[in-house]
DNA sequence: ACCTGAACACCGTTCAAGT
DNA sequence: ACCTGAACACCGTTCAAGT
């Protein structure tokens, strides 16, 4: 009944954190629940809801955590100054990602927020970290004075290339034969790359 | 208590679903449960268990009949012949059919089956009915021997632009500033409608 | 100040019992 | 054959009570 100084506030996010993420991996996101995160780390569910709003909360702190993950991953991408390969080299560190870390991965993407609620603002900024990624691949296809065109141009790629991965993996693509979803990618990245090429090429001449 | 003969089979099937689909439209996703249905329909939960496997199943009943929807909607989108105005058609079709049902759009692509279980066929099939309007649409850009990779043409270019939408609905694009979504998606379309053209073209002389 | 544990209002699912 | 309603094993969340 009582306090307990066993940890600091900062040591038990920590172990809210990794629990709820080793739940998860170990059995899916419907089993990343209050109670089994509470007793995974020896405290009451209670007191989850002094280190997080409610259980949304939590996880979107999780998905915080794998969206560093990811971009930790993503930087380790080879670059060659090529977009295209260097795109799809930011696909392959995506995609193993994937394979890697499934329920994660599930998470961090399937997950939506209830009806009213918007995603933090450190969230959003995470996200930024990883489309800045995709920019930089972008980046020889624009001019100094062009980082508008360039982080669009790097979001639609971006969601291109996540809708291929994600309605593959929840089936919602596997009409009859497919081809793998890789080939699927990198046939979006070249087309989508050539086109932006014939529209800048023709706007530089 | 008993039999009632309220009801045939089918009726009761269809009650169900129209409950389903009233809650989901009116109060969102997390409101569809198996007690709230039961409850709109006058029957007790156990009933809606000789009729659906499970609140899975019935979810994918669901997502079943919106996507039927979603087809009728698509299928009144103009034709001209134009691949990318073609697209671009289906494209409003679809940010329409979101726009109106914004909850039954998020049931629909967010919902993900637990690990193991995959979609069935006939929700397959009704996945291949969307797509072939995708594909009709790219038809113009294949000679008629070339069945697969309109196919799979038409499979990347709709996975990208849910990618857009999907991103863009739950937040997850919404880095600073951003294009708006179908302008987003309209430079996808014209792009990859280029690449596709420099290929074949190229592939044809 | 922090944590507990019981409580409240829910869940999905099953199944004996009834007609 | 079908439906009920109670039961089981869970949920998220709150909060008085304890140290």
């Amino acid at each position: 009944m009582a306090r307990r100084s066993d940890h600091t506030r900062e040591e038990l996010y920590d172990l809210a954190m990794e629990a709820a993420r080793a739940t998860v991996e170990a059995d899916g996101y419907r089993a990343l629940t209050a109670r089994n995160v509470a007793e995974a780390i020896g405290y009451s569910p209670g007191t989850l809801y002094n280190l997080f709003e409610n259980l949304d909360d939590m996880i979107v702190h999780l998905n915080g955590r794998t969206l560093e993950a990811l971009h930790e991953r993503l930087s380790a991408a080879a670059r060659t100054g090529d977009p295209a390969a260097d795109l799809m080299a930011l696909l392959d560190g995506y995609l193993g990602y994937l394979g890697d870390h499934p329920n994660l991965w599930s998470l961090l993407f399937d997950y939506s927020l209830p009806e009213g609620r918007d995603l933090p603002d450190w969230y959003v900024r995470k996200v930024g970290l990883v489309m800045g990624l995709v920019e930089a691949a972008l980046a020889p296809l624009f001019g100094p004075g062009e980082s508008e065109d360039r982080g669009n141009a790097a979001r639609i790629v971006w969601a291109g290339l996540h809708g291929i991965c994600s309605l593959n993996d929840t089936g919602k693509l596997r009409v009859v034969a497919t081809q793998p979803v890789r080939a699927m990618a990198e046939t979006l990245v070249t087309h989508f790359v050539t086109g932006l090429g014939a529209v800048r090429g023709g706007r530089r001449s």
